[in-house]
DNA sequence: GTTTCAACCAATTTCAAAATGGTTGCAATC
DNA sequence: GATTGCAACCATTTTGAAATTGGTTGAAAC
């Protein structure tokens, strides 16, 4: 019963009606899965094994396991073998997902993740966080060029995440700044000229220090809100 | 050469102009760096054959490829090689991670990831991927088993991550709930009890398909940060 | 006492073989 | 004639042994 309502809503192919020919499987490998000791990674025995355990047909079985399938109730994969439970998400390969972004979706990202971990910052900061923070934002306008303003400008950008005392969040970002830099590669800063003195990222970085020293998470979340919407307009190149 | 070393293996005191022992390899490694043709990866020869190649024993040689390394103008690591150029950044250790982490901690970060994400959701989403998302939303209340519930409640969110079209986002939205898995680990659900029918996210999810299918980003992103307070909250065990 | 050399250690790569899900082509069966 | 059964084949992955490679040690040599 709870097998139809899963199967119909992926079926993208004509309605062809396989329910009879396949439920009898259906039941046979719901059986095996309560039944069976599975090992503790989920995985079942191979299809040929199966198919013999079962007593079916191979091609059988794969009809029967195509529609668990299609219920997120396991997941095959080739040379890997099959499942219960839902897939488990590739983990991350840098390069690969860098090759797959843009700058512009770098941005979103980082205003999806820094406005919250400025949130946290502003609850969780230390007196101690907070000092070395503004020390950033100081260093930050005494830079002479952008080289050294991005260094002081990333350390600022990582000591909020790490003011906000949120591992995951942090392990986020530095994923994130780790695409970043992939994906900047290649488009180099002049290496000679220096940031002007009316930065905008300069005042930004002002309320930013303040709401977080005040402890005002709404005000901290939304100075680098506003923040990061100036670097992506600038990014975009509306109001350059 | 008659010069008193006393090095210490981890002499990681301000950079000393290298010994005068030293020197001599360090030209030598330049003058190779400049002149051999390194493949694409930037390996260089394993450390016998360079040492071959320059000269001079292999002690002496990794003399110079220490101070290379300390300076960041290479990188070596066991069974790999040595290569020139920054090392490349680690990639993160989920299981550690989730180590130090905690549920709540989880939970705010999902709430500083996902709200976002259904925010460009409501943007970016096709039609396809709209009605993707409400027949997962149908397919939760329909739930018999709180393990399937949360089976079709992670396709549901992991959809909007998809709709979003940003696949940093959803990158992080990935190793995010690869970590909440590992954190969660060892807490079972009750299998046999089902959700009950008032069950506060069928509403919410609502919400979340509502504002994404009438194009309302910061609709979808308000109903997706009121769900996740709902499910903190009962989490801490507020309002249970 | 320092240097040199060789051996050893641990992490990684490489290579071939086996395993495994996915597919195809052809014959058998109804 | 369409479905089913079967076997072979394909692509990916795992496995395991051997070789590779940076890192370390200890004794011999100078």
């Amino acid at each position: 019963m709870s097998l139809t309502t899963g199967r119909r809503m992926m079926d993208q192919t004509v309605a062809s009606p396989p329910d009879a020919a396949v439920s009898g499987v259906l039941t046979q490998l719901y059986g095996f899965l309560s039944a069976a000791r599975l090992p503790d990674d989920g995985r079942l025995p191979p299809e040929r094994e199966l198919a013999e355990l079962l007593g079916v047909k191979r091609a059988e079985l794969r009809k029967g396991l195509a529609v668990l399938e299609r219920e997120g109730q396991l997941w095959r994969h080739v040379g890997k073998g099959t499942f219960v439970g839902p897939r488990p998400p590739q983990l991350l390969d840098i390069s690969d997902l860098a090759q797959r972004s843009n700058p512009l979706q770098v941005m979103k990202a980082r205003i999806g993740l820094e406005p919250e971990l400025a949130r946290l910052a502003a609850i969780n900061a230390t007196a101690a966080e907070v000092t070395t923070l503004a020390e950033l934002n100081t260093a930050c306008r005494a830079s002479t060029t952008w080289r050294e303003y991005e260094a002081y400008d990333a350390r600022f950008h990582h000591q909020i995440a790490e003011a906000a005392h949120n591992p995951i969040l942090l392990a986020l970002l530095e994923t994130l700044n780790a695409v970043r830099r992939a994906v900047t590669w290649g488009r180099p800063r002049p290496s000679h000229s220096s940031p002007p003195a009316d930065h905008h990222s300069f005042d930004d970085h002002d309320r930013i220090v303040d709401a977080i020293a005040h402890r005002e998470p709404a005000g901290a979340a939304d100075a680098m809100r506003r923040h990061l919407q100036n670097v992506e307009d600038r990014l975009i190149g509306r109001s350059p």
